[in-house]
Order: structure tokens, then sequence, then C-alpha cells
DNA sequence: TTGCTCTCCTGAAACGTTTCCAATTCTTCT
DNA sequence: AGAAGAATTGGAAACGTTTCAGGAGAGCAA
């Protein structure tokens, strides 16, 4: 006795298959009768649908999949759960697919995506040059949603890729306005690369805001790494031990944060009076560290939830209409950590 | 003009449907020649197998199901990640559901997962005391891992549940030891309730370590809150403002940590002069702190490295011999924030 | 040569749905 | 009343794969 088929159902309501079936999805063309009878038998028998049938039929699987770098990563967990809720609640089950920021992990996960025939994709490369993995995705046909990267082909704004950014330039650029305007004429900027679209961003944000300014562009220091702790804080022990150091350092995350943080505190730099230090990214750390870190922040919840929004748009099929991309602010919460630069 | 199906494979190697597949699938009974024509064939149109379809006919998903309550928590982001790595390099993809620990969400996923047939899931839910949501999964009748949950029916040792566990008992018996041997005599433990399992084990190994040295257990305070920042902001408080008040400290996570170190500031309680803080989880915001807080330490790959293993030992089909069970170990990590109490 | 086993191969039957097509019944209008 | 049209229904085909039941040769012993 194996498990109970729409088969059974329609047998034990008297009607043929395909009635039950019709009746099941509660489409058009089915009298009261059956429905009534089919429904009544259905959870008599406890009849549960089978989706694997269903999408080889319909050639919809039901799937979305998510390709990220690092789900452990406290900035896409939250986007990521919240593209979950939105789309759990659409009907849609979420595979995550981590790539460690391997292409070749990339590749594979998009192969992988095609084969299981899922409806779309929300994708976060760990680089945007990585051709080989945006036409392994496209290749399968279904819309592909991008969160906070730009597309291969031209990022322009009239580029064809649905996708959720964060206006990391803008935010960038309100930080080291804030510094500046309090008296900071060198500032450090510590971000991972600018293999990224956010890094990119924040880094010609940084830089206009010295331009625009009418600085010195010298003191505009960007230091980029990659995104650990030990490396952050080896580098900010460089930077602000030398001479001529920074007055004020904005910092990428709580790793990098982290890194910095103990650089100056190993130094016995004391904040803010020594050095502004500045997050970007609103951590618990930024929040509890003492003095509290004055932060850059946008909400993780809105990425995901306008990523899944712009998706299920695609599904549903009106695309043609709809926005093709969301950009969202960020913010600057003031807290203690940020003061004039001492006199020199 | 659609995909590429078998087929079309078998007609361009002039085989049949049914040796191209058994050629596709390294089986047995298949001659050099048609084996190499298939595969040439298969490469030259480019073929790619359709999971849906195998799935359906070996009634086999090939996905793994995860259910946890927030994977927006790094302490199961972490989890997720080590399981997700391992279960792709077996060929499986993984399917998260976060719960948001909400019994009704639970049930939905677990029927969800049911009717999706996954093979497998991972699952921690909310709350140990959840028999629906166990009988959701059971009936799937796919094999279910445990991640730090103590199964229904007597979580004895003996019990069926194929579980990992983490040592929250020994490692808060060794940290209230630790705390003990400083000479601490009035303890609070802030940690969410003890609906879960691993309240409860930090909670009793707690307070074995008290009475197992002989003191009054009247200063074991526990203290249970929701994982929330402000809540236990405003309970630590209140715990440190009042009178006799507790000269250490054991806090859960980065939440309650900061909400607990947030209150000392606010109470101008120096660390660990005035007070010795001690941190459940070996979060960035522990490592940084000033002064960088002790902690207990799990490693979050290993749970999920773990239950991705204990779970492909059933889906292997050799269960039977195999362990049942893994309690990983909790390390003591010493760092500034633990001191002999203040003199009296 | 005959019978037997063994290997390789083909054709068809599943897996559980949805959906198309044709057949039937029920309305409704002239 | 008769017929056109709409609504409902049953049966079967399809989705793309794996696997089962056998058939066609080939090798080998008698």
């Amino acid at each position: 006795m194996g498990r109970i088929t729409i088969r059974d159902v329609a047998q034990a309501a008297g009607v043929s298959l395909g009635s039950a079936s019709r009746a099941l999805n509660g489409g058009k063309h089915v009298s009261a009768r059956i429905a009534r009878d089919v429904a009544a038998a259905a959870k008599q028998l406890g009849y549960e649908p089978d989706f694997l049938a269903r999408s080889l039929r319909t050639r919809s699987s039901g799937m979305i999949g998510c390709l990220v770098s690092d789900v452990a990563n406290p900035l896409y967990a939250g986007t990521v759960q919240a593209a979950e809720a939105r789309l759990r609640d659409a009907g849609y089950l979420l595979v995550i697919a981590n790539t460690a920021n391997e292409p070749a992990r990339e590749r594979a996960a998009a192969a992988e995506f095609r084969g299981r025939r899922l409806d779309g994709v929300l994708v976060a490369p760990g680089s945007d040059a990585n051709n080989e993995t945006w036409r392994g995705l496209v290749a399968g046909g279904s819309p592909v949603v991008i969160l906070d990267r730009d597309a291969p082909d031209g990022g322009g704004d009239d580029s064809p890729w649905p996708a959720v950014l964060v206006d990391h330039r803008g935010g960038a650029q309100a930080a080291t306005r804030y510094l500046i305007g309090l008296g900071h004429r060198r500032i450090a900027l510590l971000t991972p690369g600018a293999r990224m679209r956010p890094g990119r961003e924040r880094i010609a944000g940084f830089q206009t805001a010295f331009t625009e300014a009418g600085l010195d562009p010298a003191g505009a220091i960007v230091s980029t790494q990659e995104s650990s702790m030990d490396f952050a804080h080896g580098d900010a022990l460089a930077l602000l031990g030398g001479s001529n150091r920074p007055t004020a350092l904005i910092a990428l995350g709580t790793r990098i944060l982290a890194g910095a943080l103990r650089a100056a505190r190993d130094l016995n730099l004391s904040l803010p009076g020594d050095l502004s230090v500045l997050s970007v990214g609103d951590t618990d750390l930024a929040a509890v560290h003492a003095p509290a870190i004055t932060a850059l922040r946008w909400s993780l919840e809105d990425v995901g939830r306008a990523a899944a929004e712009l998706l299920l748009q695609r599904l549903r099929g009106d695309g043609a209409g709809a926005a093709t991309r969301a950009l969202l602010p960020v913010d600057l919460v003031l807290r203690e950590s940020c003061a004039a630069p001492a006199k020199t």
C-alpha cells in the first residue's frame, strides 16, 4: 500500500481522474457536487498532492534558487531570510547554494539550478567580472534578480537585468561629507576590494565627497582588503601607526570594523578623541561598542523583500511595465564615535 | 524547439531510449561503442538531464530540507552553511524554511516538505514541546536529523532520533566553575528560556556547578528572556541596578550580551573590576569588545558538518550500525572580562 | 547442429500530475 | 419545439526519465 494519489481520490469520489484534478485545483468547469465530493474524499483519505509530478507536467518547480557567496555573513543572512519569508508566502521554496566565492562552485550551482528547473534565481555572485556564471544562469531561461551587484554587460541604468541595489555611493558620500564637515582632512576607507559593486560604489562616493569639497584627494586613503579580521587588523595597525596617520576611519562590516577597533586599542588611540570611526553597516558590534559607533545603515530586510517582489513580478508575467530595479537608501546613524580631529 | 531530452540524444546516437539512459548512468550491460556514441551525442547536443523527471521516477528528489527558526541568527547561519557545503558535495540541494518560531509555520513547512518528497530533513524547531511538527516531519518517511534539540519522546540517550547535540551543560558548568573559582558567589545567567534544549542544558550545568561546589544555590540567578537586545538590556539594568547585585554575568549570544554590556555601561560598571562578564557563544562582539569577553565556544561548522554526515549515512542506508548521535564539545576561551569580585 | 547461458539491446510500462479533446448534458433563445 | 451555445465530464495523452520483461545474437559444451 503506497502513497495516496489523485487516482485514489477520484475513485473514492466516484469521478474521473481529470475531474478530480480540476476540482482540487479549484479550476472552473466543475459542478458543486463534484467539488464537494472530491474535497471530502481527499480530506478523508489524507491526500497530499505530489509536487514533483505536478512540476514535471507544469514545467514549474515552485522553487527559487539563491546563489550567494556566504550565507553565514550577517549581511546576506538577513537578506536571505526576508526573501525566503516573502517567497514562501507566495508558495515558493528557497534553495540556497553557497559559493564561497569560488567561480567553479558558482558555475556548478548554476548548472544544478538549470537541471532542476528552478523557476527563478536570486543571485549575488562573488565577483562582477565572472561572465561564465551569468551566462549559465541566463541559459536556464528563468528570471534572475540581482542582489546588489552590477550586471555584466554595461551596468547602465537601462540594463535589462532586474536588480535590487543599495545606494552605497550616496551613503559613503554622506558619511564622508559628515567627517569632512567635522574637520577631518585625512580619512581612510577600509573596504573589501573594488571587485564588487558595493566596494566600487563606496569608493566612488568617498572620493566624490573629497573632490566636491575641493580637498586634496590624497587625503582620501583607500585601503582594500579581504573581509578578514586579522588582515584588517594588520592593515589598520600599519595605517594608524605610520606618520601622518588619518584622523578618521570608515570601516566596513563587523569583521573589518573589529580589526580596526582592535588596532586602535593596541595603539592606545582613544575614540573619538584621537580617532573618529564610522562603520559601514550597522551591526550589533557598532551599536554596543563603547563608544557607540556612528554607522551607515540600510535595511537587509528591505533588500530581501524587494528582491523577492521583483522576482515574483516576473514570475507572474507582468514584467513588461514593472520597474526593473530598486535603489534602496542608506542612512547615517549618528552615535558617539566621531568628533572633530585633535588640533595639530 | 524545446529542451533537449534523452530521447534526442538516443536518436542522435542511433540507439534506443533505454540504452541511452543506461549509458548515461554508467550502468552495466552497455557496450563500449554505445557508451562512447551516447556520451558524444550528449555532449554535442548539450544534453542536461531533467532532475524533476528523474525524481518522479526514482522517488528521490535529491533535496534536503532545513527547518530552522532563524537563519539570520549567526548561530544557525554558520551551521546551515557548513551543512549545505557537505550536502552539495554529495549531490543534494538544501532547501531552507524559516519558521520564525511560529508553530503554524513549522507545520506548514513540514507539510510542504512532505509534498515535495524531500529526501531528508535537518531540523531545529523553535520549541521542543511542539509534537505536531515532529509528527508532521516523521510522516514523510524520510530521515530526520535533529540539530541541538531534544526529541519529543524521552530525550534519553537511547532515543531513536539521530541528533547532533552541543554539550551546553558541560560548557555552562565549566564556565560557572571558573567564575566560582575566581571567588564569585552571586552569578546571573541570562539565557533564552528553558523552552529549548540549549537553554535547559545550560541552566542545568549552571546549577550543577553551584551545588557541586556546596554553595548557596540562591546565588545562581537564572534570568530567562527572549533573544531581544532591548529586552535583555532592561532586564540586565534591573538585575545590576538592584541591591545585592550579582558580581558576574553569563550572557548568551550577541544580542543578549550586547544588551547586558549596554546596561553595564549605563550603570558605570567597569569590566572586569565591578562586573565579570562571560559570553555563551564566541561572537565577533565578544572577541573585539574592550575588554575582550571570555567566552564559551563551540564550532558551528562542526555541528553542520556532523548533521550532514549523519543524514547522508541514513540516506545511504547504513543507518543500522552507525552512531545515532554526536555530542560536540564546548570550550572556554579565556580573555579579559573576568576577574575576582571586588572585596565587599 | 542443438541447446543453454550470457550479454547487449529494444520497446514499453511505469512515476503522479495536468490538460487537451471530444462527448455529453444543461441552458437559453428564436 | 428545435437548435445553437455553454457548461461539465470522462478518457487519454503528455511531461522526461528509469527500469522491467523479454528478444536477438554470440559463445560454448555436448
